[in-house]
RNA sequence: GGGCCCAUGGUCCAGCGGUUAAGACGUCGCGUUCACAUCGCGAAGAUCGAGAGUUCGAAUCCCUCUGGGCCCACCA
């Protein structure tokens, strides 16, 4: 008998997955259907965001995974629901619109600027979407969603609103982050710190009723004219006469009081310090702890304010040397130092911050912090360990959440404002409203009468419209029955870094909205580094663009090689390089396939030990795989299956059932036990890497198996339980023995040996003998 | 300053109370028609970051230190 194998490619090409692909899509296999009886599976995709190119190699590794989540849950038999979405809001586009367009948005017209911000990141989302696609992503490319889509608006706003309703959203003037540059409050997490140079300059204040003088150390002496109150360590001897005295700021001959505090160091400057609104946090800490009344020194524009009084309509570093020269004139200033000094920096201007106080919204969080932590125990993290960050965040929220933005492309704040009576007007849901441009709604003010109304120009946080993404996929206000069976979601895959931002605002917002949790599951994921262990950045020059990585060795070795590395949550290391060396494993296990490709296959006959040896341990490999599946956590099948088929099943099984499928004097029974069992192990091994490697599964799987795709298949079953598994480590053990023996002798390994099969493998006697033509 | 995580052959990464410490990449030697040179077999290479402790027994548990990564706070 004539064997020739069904598989005729020499090696995985990798030009078949997009083949594969297209087959997928006309199949519509992975398309969900809310009406089944299956349970669902719903998936909170993080929506990328397409701020530059290239895309991070460890965002791709990272949607390749989710991709992974998403055919787990299908081979455990659940309804799917995996959507695709593009985040195009917020202050990258604009800073990317700015660039590509070389304009500056604040001297643009604001209808023309967001014309163009509406298309400026056409090219890198369909560069995205491409890169999904090559990678093998089953999710719902045919209506993908955006996040600056009217559809998308229209529920961020309906959710300001029904909070609004809730008094849950206050308007409040407070000090907060404000970028002179950008012309806009920000959040903290869009700063960044650097180190620069400043001068600190000693002043010399004089003390109230005493010949004596206090001297006060700053950086900032700009600001004097804010000034509320001096403090000194309250065990600092120097100071101790002197608690509760007045001192008169220079200049302006206020006085202020001298009061003891401990977060004045006795060691920097001159261990006394004055408080201002605003220099820095620790100014604003102190005046909400001290009830202290802020004055405001500097404006929007960065220019000092009348109470400056003869600086006033200065900008904040020609007062600053304006000051410094008057004093040094007057004998107020005995010493100046240079340091550096640590100072917040808006991340997109790199300009210095200011703490100016703005009338911006606020979302109440803190009334919500102890049911956020209470609900969020239900959530299940993978791994568990990182549950520790969004607690740790939780605990160190201290104010209400500012959601209003100066900037122009973001989701509209659905507010007018009463001319007369100047208080905020809120339309009904149901609409995208746009105040800066659109007349409001509401006709008459509900408090005053008035009929005429300014709109509100202001965006909100982008964070304000990425923590809805759960209840937008699921059509929450749009489709009752599918937000019934989809809401809340299964789970909820993510980065590491966006714990404190995304998955916390998704879960405050959503409980809010909703009174529960928005999934069940909180999967998420290290960095991807670089190959010395650094994290990627831009600056750096380390980022690797995965276009070419994936053009060259396929989704399926990406993927392979991302799941094999990448362990659960922990950070992983990127290059090509590694990628090329887990490719090899696809090539390896193409061969096997190959091979067994060779033989017909077999109903179940009378097995061999030899075959019910390979299954027992088959068994294993299926128990301990789908122990990492059902955590999500793909690091473990991958190099289970890796570690069986290159370790195990190809070099003794293969070899020791080779004479027995070719029938080279074994009886026509017993060479159906092989090719049933090589059969066997085969069709589990694809089903197994299926999730991991969906382009090669499928291929071979409809090559040998099948006319449907093997993703509408499940995880195989554990049938094959066997006390032969134990003897796994003594039968690689003789192997070994045998062919260092001919190595030794330095004869072929097809040669004759002399040897004895020891006594526990008797059972494989005779497979063992032809295998090794061993001789008694 | 507070917190979290990590430390295993040249590199990556398993093991988490008892194994001759697994595997992959890389290196070196030998080998090849018959699944695979994008290969096979073999070899070298790790006192499991350091120190102390618990235990009959520790890479594995406790403590201290060192080095690295990250998050939060931050010097007026």
């Amino acid at each position: 008998m004539r064997f020739t194998p069904k598989i005729k490619e020499k090696v995985w090409e990798i030009k078949l997955e997009k083949k594969i692909f297209d087959k997928w899509t006309s199949e519509k296999i992975h398309v969900f259907n809310v009406k089944s009886k299956k349970k669902i599976f719903a998936i909170d995709t993080p929506p990328p965001y397409p701020s530059g190119r290239p895309w991070h190699i460890g965002a791709a590794a990272h949607y390749s995974q989710i991709d992974m989540i998403a055919r787990t849950a299908r081979m455990m038999g659940k309804e799917v629901y995996f959507p695709i979405g593009i985040d195009r809001n917020g202050v990258p586009v604009e800073n990317y619109t700015e660039k590509k367009f070389n304009i500056r948005m604040q001297d643009t017209p604001r209808e023309k600027f967001l014309e163009l911000a509406k298309t400026a990141l056409d090219d890198l989302e369909a560069e995205m979407i491409g890169i999904m696609k090559s990678m093998g992503l089953s999710g719902n490319f045919e209506n993908y969603y955006r996040t600056d889509s009217t559809e998308y608006r229209k529920l961020t706003q309906t959710t300001f609103i029904m909070m609004w309703k809730k008094g849950l959203i206050y308007e409040d003037m407070r000090p907060n982050n404000f970028c002179i540059d950008c012309g806009t409050t920000i959040a903290d997490a869009d700063i960044t710190y650097e180190d620069l140079p400043a001068q600190l300059v000693y002043m010399n204040w004089k003390v109230k009723d005493s010949d004596e003088n206090i001297i006060i150390a700053s950086t900032r002496p700009e600001l004097i004219c804010a000034c509320q109150t001096l403090i000194v360590n309250p065990d600092d001897e120097r100071f101790k006469h002197l608690h509760g005295k007045f001192a008169t700021i220079p200049i302006y001959n206020r006085e202020v009081k001298i009061i003891p505090h401990p977060a004045a160091d006795t060691e920097f400057g001159s261990g006394a310090l004055m408080i201002c609104s605003y220099g820095d946090y620790e100014d604003v800490r102190l005046f909400r702890e001290l009830g202290l009344k802020e004055v405001v020194a500097i404006d929007s524009k960065g220019r000092m304010t009348d109470k400056a009084g003869k600086y006033a309509g200065l900008k904040i570093k020609e007062a600053r040397m304006k000051i410094i020269q008057d004093f040094e004139n007057t004998g107020i200033i005995i010493k100046k130092e240079n340091i550096t000094h640590r100072t917040p920096i808006c991340d997109r201007s790199n300009t210095p911050i200011e703490i100016i106080s703005m009338k911006e919204f606020y979302l109440k969080q803190l009334d919500f912090k102890g049911k956020i932590k209470k609900a969020s125990e239900k959530l299940k993290f993978h791994p568990e360990e990182h549950r520790q960050i969004l607690n740790n965040w939780i605990d160190a929220i201290s104010i209400d959440w500012p959601i209003s933005r100066r900037r122009f492309y973001g989701t509209e704040i659905p507010v007018w404002f009463c001319k007369s009576c100047k208080k905020a007007v809120v339309p009904e849901p149901g609409k995208y409203y746009q105040p800066w441009k659109e007349r409001s709604p509401v006709r008459k003010c509900p408090s005053c009468g008035g009929r005429s109304f300014t709109g509100d120009g202001r965006t909100f946080d982008t964070w304000f419209d990425s923590s809805i993404s759960p209840l937008f996929i699921t059509k929450f206000m749009k489709d009752k029955t599918f937000f019934a069976k989809t809401y809340p979601c299964s789970i909820r895959p993510q980065a590491k870094d966006i714990i404190r931002t995304w998955l916390y605002y998704t879960l405050l917002r959503c409980y809010q909205i909703t009174g529960n949790l928005p999934f069940e599951h909180a999967w998420i994921q290290g960095y991807g580094v670089d190959e010395k262990g650094e994290k990627m950045s831009k600056s750096k020059g380390n980022v690797i663009d995965p276009i070419p990585i994936l053009e060259k060795y396929g989704g399926d070795n990406f993927r392979f090689w991302d799941a094999a590395e990448a362990s659960l949550g922990s950070d992983f290391r990127s290059s090509e390089q590694r990628v090329i060396g887990s490719s090899k494993f696809l090539t390896k296990l193409w061969n096997v396939a190959k091979y067994i490709s060779m033989f017909p296959q077999s109903p179940e006959v009378k097995l061999t030990p030899t075959d019910r040896w390979i299954l027992a341990e088959l068994n294993k490999v299926i128990e301990d795989c789908m122990k990492g599946y059902e955590d999500f956590n793909f690091f473990i099948p991958a190099n289970r299956i890796r570690e069986f088929v290159w370790n195990v099943f190809a070099p003794h099984y293969l070899e020791m059932s080779k004479a027995r499928a070719y029938g080279t004097n074994f009886s026509k029974e017993d060479q159906k036990a092989a090719w049933f069992t090589l059969n066997e192990c085969l069709k589990s091994i694809l089903l197994l890497l299926a999730p991991i490697t969906p382009f090669l599964s499928d291929f071979v799987w409809r090559t040998l198996y099948g006319k449907k795709s093997i993703h509408i298949e499940q995880f195989p079953k554990t049938r094959w339980k066997s006390d032969l598994g134990k003897l796994t480590q003594d039968i690689i053990d003789f192997n070994s023995v045998v062919w260092n023996k001919k190595k030794e002798k330095n004869i072929s390994l097809k040669d004759p040996i002399k040897i004895e099969i020891p006594k526990d493998l008797k059972e494989f006697e005779k497979d063992l003998i032809v295998m090794h033509n061993a001789k008694s």
